[in-house]
RNA sequence: GCCGAGUUAGCUCAGUUGGUAGAGCAUGCGACUGAAAAUCGCAGGGUCCACGGUCCGAGUCCGUGACUCGGCA
């Protein structure tokens, strides 16, 4: 790696648009390895409801970040931005660039913006005591309790988004420090190029249904019913994973199966809607490719290979 | 054929004694310095089945027709 600066090769898109695949394929094209960007495939036992690529499916290039904890210990950015920052100079000084790949926009973000992310633990006990709180005197008021101790930071946050409001509120009463004098960015300090998998919304969510179809005839409800079983169903509900969720209220007699399906196919399209907001067509620093296009893989190799090219980077074999 | 109920947003439906229409869901857009598959905000969208009548004014009242769903033959 002639070039100073780390390389990445990123590749983003909303869920089911088909990024597994494509960064196989490349990391094979490439020799390389995969680091996972996706909150959800960091848990043991979350495999069938999440979409966690198999074995097979990873046709042995080497996958990061999978399978790396439990949801009694839930990662956060913070432990996410260690371990991708550390992967990455790793995979770079073995020569290769590795390809970063997953749904989750803020994670994609705290790496290219180079987010210095504090690593405070999160501690449920206070905010559940933070939330009561809220219960009693309203969103409003606990939002003007954060105005008092920390009005920059309450200036970014909207009253009625609770959570920004205890995650703030938490970071100040665990460090004694303001909230929003712990952040900072910079611009991208690596050298990295975006490649995004772009599909009709109409085919998306035809995909999306299809997959969640496939999820139940593969055993999603046995998958929940065994974490159900552990007692894990209140950390579950509390991290908020579509697809588990609903099934637990299916367990529990909330929800008949068909209801359950029916909300887990709603609540995936919102998400993909609100993914989108991470990654835009008009974002200039990504290169869109059409998920239906058969040369997809042609074509992202083409585009990768030429940006780094341009950098006296050549990857693959000749 | 007769009797009843209905026809309003993409869908399911509200709509007061007549004053040119609302909700939920869906759809689209957005925020987000870190719990993010979370949490939250905004918006577009209607020849009110058709035609005629009454009225200053009809989604609303009257008539006729079309279609849908029940019940009886």
């Amino acid at each position: 790696m002639e070039n100073k600066k780390q390389a990445l090769i990123i590749v983003v898109g909303p869920t089911a648009s088909g990024k597994t695949d494509l960064a196989v394929k490349l990391a094979k094209a490439l020799e390389t390895e995969v680091i996972s960007a996706d909150s959800r495939y960091f848990y043991k036992g979350l495999n069938i409801g999440t979409a966690k690529p198999t074995k097979s499916e990873m046709q042995g290039v080497t996958h990061h970040l999978i399978d790396c904890t439990t949801v009694d210990n839930p990662w956060s950015l913070g432990e996410f931005r260690t371990h991708a920052l550390k992967l990455i100079k790793e995979i770079n000084s073995k020569g290769k660039i590795p390809i970063l790949v997953g749904g989750t926009g803020q994670y994609i973000r705290a790496i290219t913006k180079n987010w210095n992310v504090p690593t405070i633990e999160s501690d449920e006990g206070l905010r559940i005591t933070l939330e009561n709180w809220a219960k009693l005197i309203g969103k409003k008021e606990l939002w003007n309790k954060l105005k008092i101790v920390d009005p920059e930071a309450a200036k970014k946050i909207d009253f009625r988004n609770l959570r920004r409001t205890v995650r703030a509120l938490e970071v100040i009463l665990k460090t004694g420090k303001r909230f929003s004098g712990l952040r900072n960015f910079s611009d991208n300090p690596l050298n990295s190029l975006t490649l995004g998998i772009s599909w009709p919304r109409d085919l998306l969510y035809k995909r999306v249904d299809f997959r969640i179809d496939q999820m139940i005839k593969q055993g999603l409800v046995a998958e929940v019913n065994d974490l159900v079983s552990q007692g894990r169903d209140e950390l579950l509900r509390r991290i908020g994973i579509i697809g588990y969720t609903e099934i637990i209220d299916y367990l529990e007699g909330k929800l008949t199966l068909e209801q359950a399906v029916k909300l887990i196919r709603k609540n995936t399209r919102v998400f993909i809607r609100t993914q989108s907001n991470w990654f835009k067509a008009d974002d200039p620093n990504i290169y869109w490719l059409d998920g239906k296009d058969p040369a997809l893989l042609v074509k992202a190799l083409d585009l990768t290979k030429n940006y780094f090219a341009n950098q006296g980077i050549i990857l693959g074999m000749p």
